[in-house]
DNA sequence: CCCTGATTCGC
DNA sequence: GCGAATCAGG
């Protein structure tokens, strides 16, 4: 595949809204991460600020984009007597903090479980379930990737939530024992008159 | 182990 | 210019 200028221009627009470069070698398609990652920084973009046209969106407050900045500390020349409160320094405040990093986008390719109440779903799966959910890896909102299962549990609420984690179904947001309560078969949840 | 971007270097 | 291999890190 070649660097058409439709590519290259997916290619900008992608990596300034913070997709990862393998995000956007899926999205081209025919390129690996790599040949991503080596475009981007041939095309000198590779600090994640070129969000060049328009498009701005910078998950990036850190950092001090300053061009070029004077060691110039405190003159402290005598040009204006005591008076002067002197201010402190350029630096406001303390500029670090938390790093709000880039935003990972959780491509959630579909939506999430709407937490079936128990007794919808056939007893079989749901024991099968308490039981993965010994074995989840509980992995946190933020580690969740494209194939890890992200069935929740818990209560979003409470410190006792997270995500099952494991190992996703070919195609699927779910592990296997997941898919098994997501997608029912509309058979097996007909018929249950209370 | 999964993933991230950065760099190098033969092509 | 290109990108696989490699590096350095989370």
């Amino acid at each position: 595949m070649a660097w058409t200028d439709e590519r290259v221009e997916l290619l900008k627009k992608m990596w300034g809204e913070g997709q990862s470069a393998s995000q956007i070698a899926k999205e081209l398609g025919g390129v690996t991460r790599n040949a991503v990652i080596g475009k981007v920084h041939r095309l000198g973009l590779s600090n994640r600020a070129g969000a060049g046209t328009g498009a701005a969106a910078k998950p990036e407050p850190a950092k001090a984009p300053k061009p070029e900045a004077k060691p110039k500390p405190a003159p402290k020349a005598d040009t204006r007597p005591k008076s002067e409160p002197v201010p402190a320094t350029e630096e406001p405040a303390v500029a670090k903090s938390a790093t709000p990093a880039r935003r990972q986008i959780i491509p959630a390719g579909q939506p999430l479980p709407p937490q079936p109440s128990a007794n919808e779903i056939s007893p079989e799966a749901l024991a099968k379930v308490s039981e993965i959910e010994k074995k989840a890896k509980r992995l946190s909102l933020m580690e969740l990737t494209e194939r890890t299962c992200k069935w929740p549990v818990g209560d979003p609420a409470t410190e006792d939530f997270w995500f099952c984690g494991l190992p996703v179904q070919q195609g699927k947001p779910y592990c296997e024992a997941h898919v098994g309560v997501a997608f029912q078969p509309m058979s097996s949840r007909r018929d249950r008159r209370r």
